[in-house]
Formats: C-alpha cells, structure tokens, sequence
DNA sequence: GCGGAACCGGACGGGGGCTTCCGCTTCGCC
DNA sequence: GGCGAAGCGGAAGCCCCCGTCCGGTTCCGC
C-alpha cells in the first residue's frame, strides 16, 4: 500500500527500504516529539542523509502527508468496524473514543488534524468516506432514541479539536485526560444520562506544549 | 499596577509611555494573531525599535508573561465575583464558561496557558488564589447537589486545555465552538442533565492552526 | 562482469526569528 | 540652561531549519 504511491516507475530495491525506514522513523518520531522535529533529526535516526527524505519527499508537508494518510486509513476502518455493529450507541461510543485515543497517543495526529493537509487526493477520499460512515452511525444512534437529536454532525469536529488540546506532562497523563473528557462528552451526547467516570487525569497546566 | 512591577527605580516618563505601548500592542496582536507573532512585528506596530521592546523585557518570554498575567488577574477577579454568587452551581456555570470565552476570544491566552509562565511570582500567586477559590466554588456546588460528586478539581484544567484546542476560521466561529463545547461539559457535570444548546458551530478540521 | 542510471550523504545557500551592540537623542534634576 | 544618565533606533550577530548541489557509491539489466 504504501510502495506504490500512484503510479511509481517502481523503486529501487534499497531505495524502497529506506523509503519505509524513513516513514517508520518520522512516523515514531511525530508521534513523540511533535511535527516540529527538524527533517535532519528523522534523517539522523533513519541512519540516512537528508538528501534522500527530500528526494522521497520533495518537500517536510509531503511527508508528513504521507505519514499522516496511514492514520487516517486507520480511522475509515475503525469506522467500518463500528458501522457492522448492531448496537448503534456501542458503536458510536466506540469511534469517538478510540479516534480521540488515536489523537492522545500521537502528538503529530491531531496537529496534522488541524493543520494544512487538503493536498492529497487519497487523503481526501479517506476523509469524505470517514464523514459519510460518521453521518451514518449518527442517524442510527439517533433512531435508536440513545444519542440527542440536536447533536450535530460538526459536534464530532468539535470533540476532536477539543481532545487535540488536552495534553498532559506524560503519555500516560495525556490518555487519562483524554479519556476524562470523552467520558464527560458521551455523557452530554446520551439523551439520558449517569455513568461512572474513569479517575482524573494528573495532568497540569505546566505541561510543556513541545 | 502595571508600571510597579516589583521594586522599579521609577521609570522616566517617556519610558514609561513606551512600556504601556508595548503592553498594549501585545496584548492586541497576540489576542489577534496568537503568539508566533516576531517581536520586531510588535516593536513596527508600536512604532518603536526592537531595542526598546528588549531593554523592557529582557526575552520574548518576559513580555509574554507581562501581558498574560493581566488576564490572570482578570481570571481573580472574575472568581470573586462568582464566589459572592447565592447560587453555587450559576457561579460554577458561570466561571467555567467566562474563562473558556475569554480563551476562545484570545488566541494568545490559549497558548499561555499551556507554554511555559511558571516563572512571575506574581503569576503564580494569582493562579493559587484561583485555584483556591475554585475548589471552593466546587464544593459548594457540590454540596448543594448540583455539581456531580465525582467531579474533580483537575478537571477544571482539563476542560481547559480542552477548550484551547477549539478553533475555528474566523473569531466568531471559534466562539460557537468553544460554548458549544461549554454547554456540553456543563451537561456533563450536572448531577441531573437535560438543557437546550447553542447552534452547532461552523468549525472545519481545516482550520488553520496558526 | 560491466556500464549506466539511480541513489546516497554531507556540505552549502537562503531565510527568518531572537537578541545584542553602538552611536545619537531625549529627559529631568540642579 | 547644562550635564549626566537613561532611553532610543536600526543594523548586525547568531542559531536553527528548510531545501539544494555535487562527487562518490550501489544496484540491476545485459
């Protein structure tokens, strides 16, 4: 899936290697650090020279789009996962909470989320079928009587740029607040309401944002 | 209050007007543009040098501080007034949805918040005072039965940088999420549960971070 | 094996932002 | 009004990061 771009004169075989090398170091060091890491930092970690990432990826926003497009195909799974569930309201629940556990795991996620990244087709098409399985799921719920009717579907753009922000001094403080506050929100998407919560997030507003 | 920052050997009139411009055109382009505004762009909209910014505050750091522990002072003042409020779950309301409008309404506010400030003693000392009076707003609340029993003081920096996160293209659309976002929470945090919401806001992921 | 093309790596150029330096100006006390 | 100190402005220094160039190396078809 990811050696044959669109219509690629195919690689030469170490050339292909380092291709994954590279997008398997950017993709681990987005996730860590952030988009803000230099490209001659994810060279030094592939073992490469920058020239090569640039060859492959003329430019950083190409890569991060190519890293980014696997993510996002993991999203359209994750939903058709959840569309072949009989439970609509189990369903809908579990796609939020797993993108916005996506989003906590992986700082370079919700950056990318957020910013500019309408240049690829494949992305686009990844994107539109997420929106329509989303719209989809929502309806269901909705007829099931399990989520409010006045929930919206830019609610779900709202949540993400929401859980994109929590952010916490660990890894692990970041999931706890992630899942506080997905937790609080599909409380206030039922159209009833009281559940237990998962135990608070330890998280500061002295935590570092890179 | 401003022009006394801690023990000034006074500063000389002109001096002193320059300071306030710089303050003032700070607070405007960073509430505007957010903080990854140069200092020089700053100094040019003051009508002043870049020498003038630094000599008043040694690093961009500084000057940040300066400007934001004005709207931590207005975070106090916004906390007394909900803690002579008879009703505690209002004031609750209240002071949750006035702190996240005023980071909705300041790009720079936002970002403050989460980078690193723990350096003024002034700073900190506002931010205990709120900190105190907040939990005990909540207790109140919750004494009341209002407020959720499970509801924990970390989540208040939680919702926080929740909200931080929200951002749409224009000021406008930033402020419909961030109450849309608000009247969910405060859904949440109810011990009961049912109110009307605020339209959906107009938020796309594509917009731009900075 | 061998030749050419694709590939690799490190050095280099360009730009932008934070911060400093220096000669000149302005203020304010006496 | 005069003089010293504080203030001012713009130019220059420094560092970091994106993206490019060139000489040497490796792969692959024949």
């Amino acid at each position: 899936m990811r050696d044959v771009p669109t219509t690629s004169p195919r690689l030469r075989t170490d050339a292909a290697v380092n291709r994954t090398k590279i997008l398997d170091t950017a993709w681990e060091v987005f996730a860590t650090e952030g988009l803000g890491v230099p490209m001659s930092e994810i060279a030094r970690r592939a073992g490469l020279g920058v020239a090569t990432l640039y060859r492959r990826f003329p430019t950083k926003e190409d890569l991060v789009a190519a890293v980014f497009s696997e993510q996002m195909v993991e999203c359209g799974d994750l939903l058709d996962v959840a569309l072949s569930d009989p439970d609509p309201w189990h369903a809908f629940c579990q796609v939020i909470g797993q993108m916005c556990a996506m989003q906590a795991q992986d700082r370079g996620f919700s950056k990318a989320c957020v910013t500019a990244f309408p240049n690829t087709a494949q992305f686009r098409a990844s994107r539109e079928r997420a929106e329509r399985g989303f719209a989809e799921l929502v309806e269901r719920a909705q007829a099931a009587g399990a989520l409010r009717r006045d929930f919206d579907l830019t609610d779900l753009t709202v949540v993400l740029l929401a859980n994109s922000g929590v952010r916490g001094d660990t890894p692990e403080a970041t999931n706890a607040a992630s899942r506080r506050l997905v937790a609080y929100l599909l409380q206030a998407f039922r159209a009833d309401g009281g559940a237990p919560l998962p135990p608070p997030a330890a998280v500061s507003l002295d935590a570092a944002l890179r």
